[in-house]
DNA sequence: GAAGCTACAGAACGAACGTTCTGCTGTCAA
DNA sequence: TTGACAGCAGAACGTTCGTTCTGTAGCTTC
């Protein structure tokens, strides 16, 4: 009959020690390691606070009852470009929909592989030299996608088009040719995306 | 004394449904569950396998004695850019060296946000619409980063340049103007990387 | 054809687990 | 100044954990 049933606290200082704790681990700990990790000497208060977590969603449960990380565990900082009037020193939107960026970025990790690039061969699609590439692996591709296929037992990262009946590999940068393969053309797979890092 | 010392063998699928579970649930399961998964019914078998996998670096332990990850257990394909001759269908390189896409582009996950990428004003850079920005938060840059700065309550990213003593925020593309703020200029992070899914 | 090995099954056991209950302390509103 | 409540501590308890030991079926090897 409560009128205002305000939610129980939830400190974010243990969650950010659970995070750093899952980031290094990359596994939830037992409620008594827990307990060190918040400097709580109590497992029935350790057991309050899983609640709360769980209640929030930052924890969850698997089908055997085990402690795991729910679905605003990995939740980062998802800026929106259209800031709201006022917000101080960060502004954030409430939305928070992105799990991890390797989930967002490979969808079939059993046939997805990493490619460095090398070269600028394809800089005018905003690919440099450095980016990690994530390529799903197959042996087909269709005209007019990023692929990565085997050019004199190299890797070759361009644009597969079709010239005159033949598969040509086109680079995206005036300054380089464009690669007309004699005999079967050879793909390793197709470009799905890319992860660069500046710092 | 016996010359050959053979390793025992792992069962690739037996990594192959552990993977598939951390994956679903982003946690080790127990010897008992494990079990379960494997299509087991003996603990102490689970118990020998799970040795081997830990020999093999595929699990770890926390220091608390928990079974976690180990360093090869996110391990993708990184294909190096130059192919040894003839490996048939696959030319990967023996040496993994990256985690995940996650921790290979963010280093302080309690400092690091995340900007979608509006408008071409960055192409020149390789930055597109639709890009996932990595964001470093902080309220100071260095002249050369690419920051993300707050303008007229937007995001904005752009290059810090210094020009007769002030800051100016430049685009990586002919068609935009620089920015020169009147006033204080309002900066939400550094770029740190960035990710893009093309498919 | 006996010995040895691998791949499991099954049970026993102490340690660790998470839950629950009681109790204490500080704070704040009535 | 007295409840009421939130934040913890501490202990009790039944369950589940991972380890270890014994046993067995199938295969290979000499």
């Amino acid at each position: 009959m409560a009128l205002n049933a305000q939610k129980p606290q939830l400190d974010p200082q243990y969650l950010e020690k659970l995070q750093d704790y899952y980031s290094e681990h990359k596994v939830i700990p037992s409620y008594s390691v827990l307990a060190g990790l918040w400097g709580i000497s109590a497992k029935s208060w350790v057991s309050e606070c899983v609640k709360r977590f769980e209640e929030a969603g930052y924890l969850d449960w698997t089908p055997d009852r085990q402690l795991k990380p729910g679905a605003r565990f990995f939740e980062r900082k998802l800026a929106d470009s259209t800031v709201q009037a006022g917000l101080p020193n960060g502004a954030i939107s409430d939305g928070y929909d992105l799990i991890t960026i390797d989930d967002w970025l490979v969808k079939i990790p059993s046939k997805t592989a990493l490619v460095r690039v090398k070269g600028d061969s394809m800089v005018d699609a905003g690919i440099h030299e450095g980016d990690l590439l994530v390529v799903e692996v197959q042996p087909n591709a269709n005209v007019g996608d990023i692929v990565v296929a085997i050019v004199d037992n190299e890797f070759t990262v361009k644009y597969l088009e079709r010239e005159r009946g033949a598969f040509v590999l086109k680079p995206a940068n005036k300054a380089y040719p464009v690669i007309r393969p004699r005999g079967r053309l050879e793909i390793f797979g197709v470009m799905a995306g890319l992860a660069r890092r500046t710092r």
